[in-house]
DNA sequence: TCAATAGTGTCTGTTAGACATTATGGA
DNA sequence: TCCATAATGTCTAACAGACACTATTGA
């Protein structure tokens, strides 16, 4: 998670943020400003979180509009010292409103994961599956079974094989693939109650 | 859904809308006073949809935080003819985007559906499991098979039965249950690929 | 040959949907 | 008695996770 020291006291973060501009900017484009300036790239996925208000504003503002843009590692760019980025599980204390907003934005990105091709526009065009599956894992911070994980990918008809294979190092090369979506949504069996109970 | 007609042309539809308090009060608090004064009643269920923006702002506010409140069916007030509640099915021209937000709303309020206890808050204290089922068949906007959501609702020990019996009718009468959650989050198997193409 | 990684086949337990059957009241 | 609804048992297909096995490269 990409944060930015603070103006005034040097040891404390904050997200990236800004106001939107003047002449009817929409809160997409402010994100994708506010994303670009901070990470110094588009981001490759960006979404709305929520809005937030409390009465402790940490800013002068009564109202934060959170974004999730999601670019891939490796891309960071100078990163001065005001700018740095932490795993998720180790984001250094921020004030309670942008702690929630981290949180949120974590879940949201999680959840479309299955829904919308996110991991995807984070890799290049070629990838191997192997590839694929760890970016999820990083994506959803947890382990996923091999076999099952191919055997899904094979079923949703999400990827097609390349003629190219790629060697890694010590074992048996891997074959690369493109997303090339082929089926729409299957039938989505299943009523699950899962709750966390309120 | 609960809509009101506009001020100007009393053929248009809006959704029941303020803004703010002065003061600081919270977003959830606005939305709370919005949907008490529209509805009559407090809403059972409330929940932030999102923000919206747009180049073409129907009133003259820039942002909107929308969000979804429930309120079981049957407990419409007087209804005016300044207010009126439609069928997600029906619901009448409104504005570009406050159609956006409906939709995303019901979208909201579904994929929470299964994580959530929305469909009990909706619900007497005591209900049947067709009044149950039929909740979550209005809500979801599509049939369900009994016997899974029998099963489903088993294994996740979300109800206990009472000792009262309600006879409706015709047929063999049904057994009141309670709202009675036992057990944690089980273990969630599963990821998906269930894709909207983008 | 060995180590390491890719890729796949099989088995098993779980679950969703279909279907049928029993249970129990009112008309 | 017949009909309507509740409630539940059984069967089957789909599927997830475990495990093991084969395949193919570099060291």
């Amino acid at each position: 998670m990409l944060l930015e020291r603070t103006e005034e006291a040097k040891e404390r973060w904050t997200l990236p943020w800004d106001t939107p501009k003047a002449g009817g900017e929409s809160l997409t484009d402010s994100a994708q400003r506010i994303a670009r300036t901070a990470a110094g790239h588009a981001p490759r996925w960006l979404e709305q979180v929520g809005a937030f208000s409390s009465t402790r504003h940490p800013s002068e503002s009564q109202l934060s509009v959170a974004f999730a843009g999601l670019i891939p590692g490796g891309t960071s760019t100078h990163m001065g010292g005001e700018l740095a980025w932490f795993p998720a599980a180790e984001v250094p204390l921020v004030a309670p409103r942008q702690r929630e907003m981290l949180e949120q934005a974590l879940r949201s990105v999680q959840s479309l994961l299955g829904h919308a091709p996110i991991a995807f526009r984070l890799l290049p065009v070629t990838f191997t599956l192997t590839e694929l599956q760890q970016m999820y894992e990083l994506l959803l911070g947890k382990q996923l079974h091999k076999a099952s994980f191919r055997r899904a990918l094979q079923a949703a008809s999400l990827v097609q094989p390349t003629d190219e294979w790629r060697s890694e190092g010590r074992g048996r090369p891997a074959q690369l693939y493109r997303y090339s979506p082929r089926k729409r949504r299957s039938v989505r069996r299943t009523l699950r109650f899962d709750f966390v109970h309120i």
